[in-house]
Parts: structure tokens; sequence; C-alpha cells
DNA sequence: ATTAGGG
DNA sequence: CCCTAAT
């Protein structure tokens, strides 16, 4: 579907999971003739950006401290079956983004788990700021 | 089929 | 998010 489409799908998303009964939302449509996607000849278009909530941050890293660092298949299974724009990969990117700017020590090895006392600093930071 | 990492 | 080499 278009872009612009999706986006207000995506806000309306939004704002349901804040609770609202009756809010307007829109979204500016493109002009007809603007272009998009890759060179050419491909029909898939980028996904549209869905900023992970506090509670996906939460799941996320409580699932990767039981589970351990890059089993992001069963990460997925575990917490996020039942989303369907959430990908394995999605999840192990927006663990790397939290390592990243959280600074934890990130050269941990597949599946050894992470101290509690680091897993709770990114969920402070992420909720913050 | 998944993961790790760069794009 | 996407792309893809490596596993």
């Amino acid at each position: 579907m278009k872009p612009h489409v999706a986006e207000l799908i995506d806000k309306i998303e939004k704002l349901c999971n804040e609770g609202h009964q009756t809010e307007s939302v829109s979204v500016p449509i493109p002009s007809t003739q603007e272009q998009e996607g890759p060179s050419s000849h491909t029909i898939a278009q980028r996904r549209t950006r869905r900023p992970f909530s506090v509670d996906e941050v939460e799941a996320l890293v409580r699932t990767v401290e039981l589970l351990g660092v890059g089993r992001w298949r069963e990460v997925k299974l575990r917490a996020f079956s039942n989303v369907d724009h959430r990908t394995p990969e999605d999840l192990k990117d927006k663990w790397n983004t939290l390592v990243h700017t959280t600074r934890i020590p990130p050269e941990r090895r597949r599946g050894e788990p992470i101290p509690q006392e680091l897993l709770d600093r990114v969920l402070i930071v992420h909720t913050l700021g």
C-alpha cells in the first residue's frame, strides 16, 4: 500500500495503544507523481518505521536476559509472536542500538547471560532519554 | 533457514 | 530498515 497510508495506520495504531478513543489523525499526502522505491523493477517497498515502545524494549531486554544474545528467532517467538512487524532481525538491530546508546559491553558470546545490572540500565536509559 | 554485520 | 555473506 501507499507509504502515507501505512503511516496513517501507524499513527492510529499508536493512539489505540495509548488508549485514545476519538482522536483525529492525519498525514501529508505526497504529490501524485512522487517517485519511490529502489532503482526499478522491484515491487517491495521499505517498511514504515515503527519506533519501539518502552514496553517493547522491556520485553526485548527481559527476553534477552533470559536467553542470552543471538537467539533472535527465539526472542521473536517468546515475546513478539503477536506482531508481524517485528522480525527476529529487527529485534537484533534494536538490541544493538540499545547496547550502543547505553554503552553496554557488547563483546558477549552467543547465548551468554547478561548481568541484571546492565539490563536495568538499558531500560532506564531508554525510558528516560 | 538463521545469524552477524555492514549498507 | 535492508542486503547478503557466512554459517
